[in-house]
DNA sequence: CGCCGCCTTGATGAGGCTCAACTATTGTGG
DNA sequence: CCACAATAGTTGAGCCTCATCAAGGCGGCG
């Protein structure tokens, strides 16, 4: 479950070939947070210094291929192709933790609004989504508590912007949630 | 003042030589965000699309230096140390940006230690940090009101980890600071 | 000197965290 | 197949922090 941990020495890159893998850390006092989803057909794992500035680990059954951090740089190196993938999937991360930051005045609901439309955006096809992680990964995701997380949820579901059954949520209607953002969020596709 | 504004086409990059620029969004209701700030040695405005996500703005009296986007490109392809260092930087701006939104949960006393800090460990060589911006910069950056940016400053003031006198803050205690996010933030240099 | 922007401080109200109870779902052993 | 336990999710009540509105202070600058 635990791909490694925050503090460890690794310099592998990895790649998620199927399920989704969050990264993780702990305060001293026990306070989670969880610093990021991946899905499959994204990257994690690329940091700066040679310790684990967090711990990953898989929400769901997953499967992950791992690349040393050396073979990445011989092959941006060399790759051009490569070197322009690995530029564009940094600013992408760097422009969602930027959006996820700026939503810190936001209100609970709309913090909801933009995970569920951040999660549809990077990965299912439909209107559908099975959500991986629980409301609790969510809660330490977005700054929330697991019960505000589940009270936004009532009040988007009452508000006919999604249905959920479980785990599994519908978006209704996709073009309303974006907007509660104050379109904050362009187009990231 | 303004460098570019937000939803301009431009592919230029900028590095600060000296001064201080602030990149901001502003919302359709005038609520206004500050993503970031760049201080003198700091590059900006490499963006994934072509169109400007935020706009550029000088905070004080400040000289940039432009480079477009493909000569930055041909520099990193030909140079592997530019490429490094373009990547180490990214890395560094994701690093920060996970920070902040990390900091959703944090009082507003912890903010500001935050990004006292941080603001240290960027530039000032010294204890004693020339603050560029006013509190509603940093309120708009930490997403708090400027009222609460002033009293979080009282309050750290009160406990004696810093002295004030306008904009000059001295940090007497800098271990202190960084303890009260309960170590989040590792040493970033 | 008087205006103006920035900072500070106070009072009030709203949103979210905490504690707590209850329900739903899943898994386990008899 | 059922009883039970364990985990996750939902909902409610009270408190606390921070946003908002409002009223001074403190320079800078004409």
């Amino acid at each position: 479950m635990t791909l490694y941990a925050e503090g460890d020495v690794g310099h592998s890159v990895y790649w998620v070939a199927a399920g989704t893998v969050r990264t993780v850390n702990v305060g001293r006092d026990g306070n989670r947070i969880v610093r990021g989803f991946y899905r499959s057909g994204e990257f994690f794992g690329l940091e700066r210094g040679p310790l684990r500035a967090s711990s990953a680990e898989a929400v769901s059954e997953t499967r992950a291929v791992c690349c040393s951090r050396s073979r990445l740089d011989a092959l941006a190196a060399s790759d051009a192709q490569v070197a322009h993938e690995l530029l564009s999937w940094l600013l992408r991360m760097t422009e969602r933790a930027q959006d996820l930051a700026a939503l810190g005045r936001a209100s609970a609901t709309q913090k909801l609004a933009y995970f569920l439309i951040d999660l549809m955006d990077r990965g299912s096809a439909g209107r559908s989504i099975a959500l991986p992680m629980s409301r609790t990964d969510i809660g330490d995701y977005l700054g929330l508590s697991s019960e505000t997380v589940s009270r936004a949820f009532t009040i988007l579901r009452r508000d006919g912007m999604i249905a959920t059954h479980g785990r599994d949520v519908t978006l209704l209607d996709p073009a309303a949630l974006q907007r509660m953002n104050g379109n904050l969020l362009k187009a990231h596709s």
